[in-house]
Formats: structure tokens, C-alpha cells, sequence
DNA sequence: ACTATACAGTACTGATTTGGTACTTTTAAT
DNA sequence: ATTAAAAGTACCAAATCAGTACTGTATAGT
């Protein structure tokens, strides 16, 4: 569906809070009730940042959890590469091969590759550090935004709101 | 999982296989022989195809299916709009607007749809045509393909194989 | 007019994936 | 020792996807 899991939005909104102040360790009970996310929910996230080390952990009391490096160098393809399952690639004969039992003759697949390539730049060229501005000046803003026509926003139905939670509040919730 | 998924792929499939003759009628029949697909699997998309315009329809006997327009005006986002459910959008709360509760202060929104624009321009700037020739020097070619670093191939499992038929044979099964 | 062919629409079912939760274990501070 | 907090594992319900079947409609050829 060309859509990234609730999951992997889920971190980018953590991920996101936690950059308001870098240096700081954020209990997942702190993060959940800032985020107006479940206590579960957000514990599993953080659990498969930490083994990706996006965040890094301490246990115990007083522990909890802080960005293993600073929000500039985090991009939102590193979160999607930590919380999505598959590894990254619009089809699956492009995110891994060896599962073609034609690879070498299907033509599309060297395109899927190239236009994988593409979006991925795409999503690289995006860090935490930008998504705290509003709209900074960052490089995907270069990207000719403008002349994109968007031909179908299809006003569908679309259900309950999903991961676009307030990522405000900053600065309360300490620990 | 930020994945297309297999009908849009068989999308693709289809289309480039009838750009290779682009004025051909081709039956759904023929079609789905000459890439290894079930009929109503092919069908079922070419409906679809045809209901967004991509594909003009002849009923009848000797009926069958034409590009709708040169292949060089069909985009792999026009193939993803018209085979995927949900409008285009990594989250929910990009692709539409009204479901989020509190969408006025989300602070990720506004980059979730400057993102969702890079990565629909990468889309729109391949089409069929692009797709049907290994490599041409189609725009996306100039993208600095090279240097991103696609840093977890993850020799997955990775289940059966999908879409990946060969798009050859261009020229057997006529009608 | 009749018949064969081929697309159109709808609905259903099984399988896969996702999202969320519960429970147990390990670690560290007081 | 007790408490706080993360780590790991397993599980269940719900949503989504993929494929199939069936019925209807239009066209060409005889």
C-alpha cells in the first residue's frame, strides 16, 4: 500500500520528541503519556530502536532511554530501515534478490532498483532535526515541491487518526 | 511496509508488456498466458486499469485491451494511483487531511507531506516507456544513484517469488 | 437472430500482516 | 531488599490482500 507502518510512525513522532532536548533520558512511561500512546506500544518501539541503535538504553531505576547520536544524523530511512520488517524496496523481487526464479531475465527489475534508489535518497535526505522545524531550510526543500499536481487526493473515507499525535509539549514529562 | 503491492505490481508488468506494441489490442486471456498470471488476476487489474484511463477497453469478440495513451505518459505514479486503495501517502495523515484529531499542531505533518512530494516526483519521473528499456537515460538516471548506501540488504528469507515474470516474449500471443 | 467471445461488476474466502497486549526476566539505584 | 525500568517472548484480534467464482453486458461473425 505504499505506506509506512504505524510503527514506524510511531518513531519517527518519538524520535521527534526526544530531539527537543538531546542529552535528555526519556522513561517509555514518560514517552507514552506525552505522546498520548499506549505504554505497550511505545516500549516495543523503542525496544527495536535500541537494536538498531537509533537510541540507547539504560536499565534499571532512573533509566530509560536517549538518542544514540545527535537528531541530524538520524534519518527517517534509518527509522523505516529499524521498524519496518522487510527490508526496504518498493517490491520484493528489488529488496532482496534471489527469490526471482527468472532475475535475469525480467527486465523491470533493474528499474524497480533505480527508482528504489530513488526514494531512498529521498527519504535519507530527511533527518529528526528537520522534522522538529516546521519547514527549515533542509535539502529536501529544493526538491521542485511546487510543480507537483498531486492529481488524486481523493477525498476517501480514511479511517480513525492514526500516529499524528501532538508532538508539542516538549518540555514537560521529564525523566 | 512501505511496499506496492502485488496487483500494482502485476500492473506494471502488464503495461510494459503491452508498450511493447503499443497500438496491439491485447485480451486478457493472451496477457495473462504470456506473463505467467492467473486470468482473473489479470483481469481483475486490467478493470481497474481501465477505469483510471490507463487502458481503453473493446468488448466483444475480438475485444480486448489498448493503451490508453503512449507509454511515455503513463507514470509509475499514475500505475500506483489507480491500483492501490488508499490515496497517495507514506502516513495516514498525509494523504488526507481531516483525520487527525489535533492536526493543527502536529509538527511532523507538514514534512510527511513535503517528503511524500520527493518521493511522488521520483515516481512520476519514470514511465512505461522508461521501464520496457533496461537503462535508458531516463531523468531518474541523473538522481546521484551511486552514493547512497543502501545500508541493510538484509539477506532475508523472503518468501515465494512475487511479480518478478519475465516481461519478454513481447511479441507471442498476439490478440 | 443466434452464438461465441471477451470485458464489467460484485461478492466471497483464505491467508498474511499488523497492531496491540500480557507476562516473565534482567539490570540498576536507593 | 525493594523498587523502577528496560528486554525478551509469545499471543490474539483485527485489518488487509490476493485470488477466485459467478453473473451480467456488449460486440463480431455467421
Amino acid at each position: 500500500m505504499l505506506r509506512i507502518s504505524k510503527l514506524t510512525d510511531y518513531g519517527t513522532l518519538i524520535l521527534t520528541h526526544m530531539a527537543g532536548h538531546p542529552e535528555r533520558v526519556y522513561s517509555a512511561a514518560g514517552l507514552a503519556e506525552a505522546l498520548g500512546l499506549g505504554l505497550p506500544t511505545v516500549s516495543k518501539v523503542l525496544k527495536t530502536l535500541g537494536r538498531h541503535a537509533l537510541v540507547s538504553s539504560q536499565r534499571g531505576a532512573h533509566g530509560g532511554y536517549v538518542l544514540a547520536r545527535p537528531p541530524e544524523r538520524i534519518t527517517i530511512a534509518d527509522v523505516i530501515d529499524a521498524l519496518e520488517d522487510q527490508p526496504f524496496g518498493l517490491t520484493e523481487c528489488s529488496s532482496s534478490s534471489g527469490v526471482c526464479s527468472i532475475e535475469s531475465d525480467c527486465r523491470i527489475r533493474d528499474n524497480w532498483l533505480r527508482i528504489n534508489s530513488v526514494v531512498r535518497e529521498a527519504l535519507q535526505a530527511v533527518d529528526i532535526a528537520d522534522m522538529v522545524h516546521p519547514a527549515r531550510g533542509s535539502p529536501f526543500a529544493t526538491a521542485s515541491a511546487t510543480e507537483h499536481r498531486l492529481h488524486g487526493p481523493a477525498p476517501q473515507p480514511a479511517r480513525a487518526a492514526a500516529a499524528c499525535i501532538p508532538a508539542a509539549r516538549a518540555d514537560d514529562q521529564e525523566i
